[in-house]
DNA sequence: AAACGCTCCAACCGCATGTTC
DNA sequence: CGAACATGCGGTTGGAGCGTT
């Protein structure tokens, strides 16, 4: 793909150089371009790797350190209500990245939470309902999860998504019936189609997360 | 002190999606 | 329209560091 495996760039660990190569490039050009990145400084990392390190470690939006039990509580109930879709919960944990998220759910809140790794993370419907919050972003399955479309799947989606639509009724509803009244029936009752209304699913998703963390 | 096992996290890989030509 | 390339995501792995024997 990118050359990587080949010998022309190198993998494993950062050193501090490659990390001021990388970290004075992006502070002139800017982030993006990552394939010229290689190219335009010398250094011998593929862009992929450059991006990934600047996203997880260089950028000064990221927070180190240990998690707060905040941080614990939101993660958990993202997880919750979004499944392994690390980077919808990472983009609402203020200075955290997809992959800290996920190491530290790994590592740490499976476990605190009994939870084994790589079955059962979520209930069933509650990951299924996640592989639809995040549809128009994302749409890969994880290897675990059964395939939610079959051909004729809209009728079981639809059913679906109005069963899990009721659980977030109702779990919304005790937050601020006014707003979420509004926003729930602005997208649940919008579309006979799960899937031609994802702008105001993805709406709806962020006002009762922003309630979400508002709560906590 | 050395060997071993375990934990944790940075980084890699494969794949999907988006963009450009 | 389709091929090529760029970017982003989630699962997995490698190895540094630490504790235990």
């Amino acid at each position: 793909m990118q050359g990587a495996g080949n010998g022309e760039y190198r993998k494993g660990l950062w050193t501090e150089e490659e990390d001021r190569i990388l970290t004075d490039h992006v502070k002139v050009h800017g982030k993006g371009k990552w394939n010229q990145i290689a190219k335009v400084t010398g250094l011998k990392r593929c862009g992929k790797s450059c991006r990934l390190r600047w996203m997880n470690y260089l950028s000064p939006s990221v927070k180190r350190g240990v998690f707060s039990e905040e941080e614990d509580d939101l993660i958990i109930r993202l997880h919750k209500l979004l499944g392994n879709r690390w980077s919808l919960i990472a983009g609402r944990v203020p200075g955290r990245t997809d992959n800290q998220v996920k190491n530290h759910w790994n590592t740490h809140l499976s476990k605190r939470l009994g939870i084994k790794q790589k079955k059962c993370k979520v209930s069933a419907s509650s990951s299924k309902f996640s592989e639809k919050l995040g549809a128009n972003s994302r749409t890969k399955l994880s290897s675990n999860d059964e395939p939610i479309l079959s051909h004729n799947g809209e009728a079981e989606i639809h059913t679906e998504i109005q069963d899990n639509s009721e659980k977030v009724k109702e779990m919304t509803s005790s937050q601020d019936p006014v707003l979420f009244g509004d926003c729930y029936d602005n997208f649940w009752l919008s579309n006979s189609d799960p899937f031609s209304c994802s702008p105001n699913l993805m709406e709806f998703l962020d006002q009762s997360l922003d309630l979400f963390c508002y709560n906590l």
